[in-house]
DNA sequence: ACGACTCTTGACCATTTGATCAAGAATTAA
DNA sequence: TTAATTCTTGATCAAATGGTCAAGAGTCGT
């Protein structure tokens, strides 16, 4: 009986190559025309395979879609779980924002596809959101209720602003059109930094 | 010679009725599943009407899907219209949260047919963004940058405050999916004007 | 070199779906 | 009522697309 590669115990070279290659032309092709937006072949081409042999490493289309998905849930995790308690909160919370924005400008394809998959009912990703991430802002939130309660940073709902970090951030990647249509080009990386921090950590500080 | 809907002068009873019958579906079905995953039978089932009939309205399910997209445009641009730079700046950008929010809660639906719109490249609203929304955005960054000037807020990059803004309250509507997750449920409207109003503009406030 | 397994693909299929059209039903103005 | 116009739809088409398959090409351990 031949073996498919799903079932199969020890990946191959070619195999994790393959993959590989595919997951990576899936991530922009997703990102790029949504899940139904995407044909099997679009992806085939941009990785240089056949459509069958996309198809032989992942049945499905579908398959195809949650592998790349599952791929980027890691990675959005990441930069929320290094809120360190013990550190200065806004400069803890200043770290955290450069790095969501570093990734959103690295990697503005994750993002858009992260935000399609929300968008259209996060039909794939409910587990994640109900599980690891409601666990995850939980857990963080209670750091930044302790900030508050010892009076290190004014009183503000902790999940909230962690939403606002996530759809400050995330605006730039998601809504990248629209930015640079309202600026006429690309904003600097490196002042939106400052500029994003300002805004969303100003009215944090205690003034004395 | 039969005239087609688009090209007759005047319009008829059934004709308004049935046009606003097939958008209303249209912004349901559309904002739902994107633009590739909406199939005109399926907006044709939603407002009861058969998929010939639909196509006899708007030759193109494209012609649907701008049309849709037009209608709520200017819903778009209401709200930051509305910014009065004689009233006091804290008071006035209250008062623009405040209805974003309104709007996100009352048509979500709309908000998300924008925000796919715009995740996948804005190729139906390119000259509205670079047309109208960016004239608004300048003439509204003044404002903001006039009030900085006069010593009424603190100094902030007019733009990205606005896009601060939009962010944040349309989050709740995109990602609806993901804030009823993490949070575990509905958040409360009424509250969540002064969590939002608090984070985003607390920082602007000039403090003594 | 050989045999077993893995990889690749051209041809093909079934379904979905945007769009058309002709013919009939309903509406409207006279 | 009548005739012109508008509205409606069953039947149908062509193209796109997800997925299959058998047969051949390549790879690898021995």
């Amino acid at each position: 009986m031949p073996k498919t590669p799903e079932t199969s115990t020890q990946k191959t070279r070619i195999q994790n190559q393959n993959e590989s290659l595919i997951l990576d032309a899936a991530l922009d092709v997703f990102s790029t025309y949504g899940y139904r937006g995407t044909t099997v072949d679009q992806i085939a081409v941009k990785c240089g395979l056949s459509k069958p042999n996309l198809l032989y490493y992942f049945r499905r289309k579908e398959d195809i879609y949650t592998a790349v998905l599952q791929r980027t849930l890691a990675l959005w995790l990441e930069p929320l779980q290094a809120l360190n308690p013990d550190n200065d909160p806004i400069e803890e919370l200043t770290r955290y924002i450069k790095a969501k924005l570093d990734l959103t400008f690295a990697r503005p394809e994750a993002s858009k596809l992260f935000a399609n998959e929300i968008l259209h009912g996060a039909t794939h990703v409910a587990p994640f959101l109900k599980g690891p991430l409601k666990d995850l802002v939980a857990t963080k939130a209670d750091v930044i209720r302790s900030w508050v309660q010892a009076g290190q940073i004014r009183p503000v709902e902790p999940a909230h602003l962690i939403f606002a970090i996530w759809s400050v951030t995330q605006h730039y990647a998601d809504f990248s059109v629209q930015v640079e249509a309202v600026l006429g080009g690309k904003p600097s990386a490196e002042a939106l930094k400052t500029t994003v921090c300002d805004i969303l950590l100003r009215g944090l500080k205690i003034t004395r």
